[in-house]
DNA sequence: CGGTTTTGACCCGCGC
DNA sequence: GCGCGGGTCAAAACCG
């Protein structure tokens, strides 16, 4: 398969930073690295255009089931995460921008099966949201997807939560005793963009 | 027939 | 409190 390069591409490699559970230092890090003062006001990691914190533009919509996996690390709107930790909801975030050249229902496509259960329109945006559920049996993963009002060639795909299960279409690993649990050390390098790497005891 | 989408109604947290 | 906006429910429609 063939995806577009990213028309915004960027060498730094942020993996040294992501360590699960300093999602503070990290940030800070993160916004050093990237030269942006302004944080708190508009906390954008890679592009000032959009009021969220996005994790990566991706150019190929499974990058995003390793993210979401059960295996995956914070990373997201401080505030938002948070609150999660308050109300004891698994506080993890990702926003993923999308290229819309690419077909949209291909960006919805990242191996894992979704349930739509709402639209919304969104004040100040004449795009509505759209909200979904991980179909599989006692899974609370969510992810909402919604049109950068910003940059309306881009796509948002925001996910909550980590899976409980693996992907039903990504082959993590081809091992026979492969083990999610056993699997501590993982990264996954995102086309043109940034690389992510994770050790963490999962 | 089983699962998914559609859609308006409902719910609820938050800011005033 | 109350109202607004975002998030969810659920019944009906839809579809392979």
């Amino acid at each position: 398969m063939n995806y577009p390069s990213n028309p915004n591409p960027s060498s730094t490699d942020f993996t040294e930073f992501f360590k699960f559970d300093d999602f503070d230092d990290t940030f800070e890090k993160i916004m050093e690295e990237i030269g942006r003062e302004d944080h708190s006001s508009s906390p954008t990691l890679s592009w000032s255009s959009s009021e969220k914190l996005v994790a990566a533009e991706i150019t190929s919509p499974l990058q995003t089931s390793l993210a979401t996996s059960p295996m995956s690390f914070e990373i997201g709107d401080k505030d938002e995460i948070k609150k999660r930790k308050r109300h004891k909801e698994d506080p993890i975030i990702h926003v993923f921008k999308t290229k819309s050249s690419i077909d949209e229902k291909v960006a919805l496509d990242d191996g894992y099966k979704w349930r739509k259960y709402g639209k919304k329109p969104i004040t100040g945006s004449p795009f509505p949201r759209h909200y979904h559920k991980c179909s599989s049996p006692d899974c609370n993963v969510k992810k909402k997807i919604e049109r950068d009002t910003n940059n309306p060639d881009y796509i948002l795909t925001t996910y909550e939560g980590r899976h409980n299960h693996p992907s039903p279409s990504v082959v993590y690993c081809d091992s026979d005793d492969f083990d999610l649990n056993s699997l501590n050390n993982w990264s996954f390098q995102t086309a043109n963009t940034y690389s992510f790497s994770h050790s963490a005891p999962y």
